[in-house]
DNA sequence: ATTGTCCCAGACCGACCAGTCTGTTTAGTA
DNA sequence: TACTAAACAGACTGGTCGGTCTGGGACAAT
């Protein structure tokens, strides 16, 4: 049992808990519920409630950053790299992960919180593997030639549409797939070389 | 003074706050203390902080519809007005109502207010002013011929994904343009006919 | 056995917050 | 003027929530 074994237990509890209700509904009981443990264990290993969210995210980001390399590298062609990805995403769609950070962010008044918090996104390597997975794309003659770094936002932006109207939504999955691969044909026909 | 003034008086109090801290992040009285009433004057025309939310939803839902109706109608090129559609973004793209949308979503722990917001959003025209223009888009020639419905909610998904970036990123507004134009200029080249 | 430290249990506290209640003013009517 | 009901004002309440505090069990070291 390594050091940080409690730690991740109280940050799945917590997680589960804020995938449900959300950063400002579940309450810190709430969690002493999920988890099995008393108050004075989590403030033992965590000195606050948002300190909770923020070691979670970190946690999130970095796996995210992992799948999403595996993903989007290799020597697949772009077409079948972003097919894979699309799986990926209709899998974990039902995790409002996004529509959270969103929250936190909201109703965060304290200023250094949020600076931590805009530090965490700004270290996620995430925009980074979509500007490599771009460049290479265009390098290899797949895509016409553009600026990959607005083009990986355009492209995270796409799936975090996609992520939060399913969120908000809730029909149906096949009315979602189609959307969802409505989205990648136009992206795709948008810059693939003719 | 007609009937429903001090209650829009209340609402756009509220707005203001919910914009600023979010749903959760604003108490009722701190709208007491924006709308400039009291306790008892705001309670008397809103049974709930909840019904104040969803009454202001609404009116911005009307609101939004008829701005996007105006720029999305007319005899206008479908390139024109998807390009006026995204001046009309950028303008007002510091008001992060999706995310607040979302966040009221998320701590919504009583299932009829659920079904209520749900109503007002599937009640909302956006999606089907979204459809039109693509089906007229289709029929003039403009745009190949897609499911519209689908290509409607890629649109949907297109903004909404770049206004949360926004909110979240925050970085200069000349990279954000440039990312918004990336994204139509993307999607045009997906649809339009070659 | 005793001391000390890590890890946790859970009662407790002060702040805050949505909503209520009672009283008062205002507007309309007769 | 007298009456009525709408439209407030603001003190108050019951409950919740994040965080603290005290105590204690486990376990190692001396």
């Amino acid at each position: 049992m390594d050091k940080d074994s409690k730690k991740d237990l109280i940050a799945d509890a917590a997680l589960a808990c804020f995938l449900s209700t959300g950063y400002g509904g579940t309450s810190v009981d709430d969690i002493v519920k999920a988890s099995g443990m008393s108050k004075g264990g989590i403030y033992w290993h965590f000195k606050s409630k948002e300190e909770i969210f923020l070691y979670l995210l970190q946690k999130w980001l970095n796996e995210t950053d992992k799948t999403l390399q595996a993903q989007l590298t290799g020597n697949k062609t772009a077409v079948e790299k972003l097919a894979s990805l699309k799986e990926q995403f209709l899998e974990k769609i039902n995790e409002p992960v996004s529509a959270i950070i969103y929250e936190f962010h909201l109703q965060a008044k304290d200023e250094a919180v949020l600076k931590k918090l805009r530090a965490l996104l700004n270290n996620s390597k995430r925009k980074a593997i979509f500007k490599d997975y771009i460049l290479l794309a265009i390098q290899k003659g797949e895509f016409r030639p553009l600026d990959a770094e607005a083009a990986a936002d355009v492209l995270i932006s796409i799936f975090e549409g996609l992520g939060l109207q399913w969120f908000i939504q809730q029909k149906d999955k096949k009315t979602f797939k189609r959307t969802a691969n409505m989205a990648l044909d136009i992206f795709l026909n948008g810059v693939l070389t003719k």
